[in-house]
DNA sequence: CACACTTTCTGGAACGATTCCAGTAAAGGT
DNA sequence: ACCTTTACTGGAATCGTTCCAGAAAGTGTG
């Protein structure tokens, strides 16, 4: 998909500039999508041969305040980072692994975009999490009592 | 509202030990919905004496586990308790101060229950978070670089 | 092509929220 | 009242992330 030309050409397009490790994010993100910074961080090890955790923390910033990625953060797991941005998708995360996968948006048109009541806040965006088993860990969870993360049980 | 004497008959009810500790919290979490566990730290000192943070935690577990008490996390900001559980409500958070507010149900029944495709996920719950501004922080931010947190600023 | 200027990268230390630990104290069924 | 279970204390540890100061690399201008 995103080649590496591209890529060099989406931060260029961002007034960012062009340097061996945010190209390795980029690369990295695109590889495995929804990856958390210390994915990231083993990834681009992997690619470049050594970065500091750090640099990769500003560049994942960096690219994310650019508008190159989104940064996603379910409750109670580390923050993931994903190259699908500016679609207002949602996403389902596994309460018993952490895992996450898109979810695109259930009611055609935004449905949540307007809350009822909005207390005077000046709303801009809606974020929708889904909260579930992933099929990995559905199978014969039912019996063990697996260690269960996120917002309230049951509804 | 919620009574000293209800709350012990409904620490009771779900088979939980009725102590100072866990009324002080409920107590606490009466006065102050959206309390941060630091928050239910200081109002439980203010009204018991004192009380170590593990005590405290333990409670807000022990309490959120058996369904007295709702638990969320907004993305960047330390998590948040309530009082008002079981109706599938939702959340307006503020980016620059992290005030949390209720939304009821944008749409009467639940709209965004049923992900278009949910990857196999058994899901069984779905939390809608509403980023923005509050009033108090709207004004004058225009201008102001105030420092935001939260998933993509834009949509 | 070199210069100066900016921005990034390094390594290490610090941080805030939360959890783990082992021991002591209190709750409640019989 | 006794004994088992569960909660509470204080302190240390963990995890993800951020802050810091200095060294290194990118880039627009001359």
């Amino acid at each position: 998909m995103t080649t590496a030309s591209t890529d060099e050409t989406l931060l260029r397009e961002r007034g960012l500039r062009v340097t061996g490790t945010r190209l390795a994010v980029l690369r990295a993100l695109s590889e495995h999508q929804h990856a958390t910074a210390d994915d990231v961080v083993r990834a681009v090890r992997a690619d470049l041969g050594s970065v500091s955790v750090q640099a990769v923390y500003d560049c994942l910033h960096a690219l994310t305040s650019s508008g190159l990625l989104r940064r996603m953060e379910p409750a109670g797991h580390p923050a993931r980072y994903e190259r699908r941005t500016g679609d207002n998708h949602h996403h389902v995360v596994c309460r018993s692994c952490g895992a996450v996968a898109d979810v695109d948006c259930t009611v055609g048109h935004a449905p949540c975009l307007t809350p009822s009541a909005s207390h005077g806040f000046a709303v801009d965006l809606a974020e929708v999490t889904f909260w579930g088993l992933c099929p990995d860990c559905a199978e014969g969870s039912a019996a063990d009592p697996v260690p269960v993360s996120g917002p309230g049980t049951t509804f």
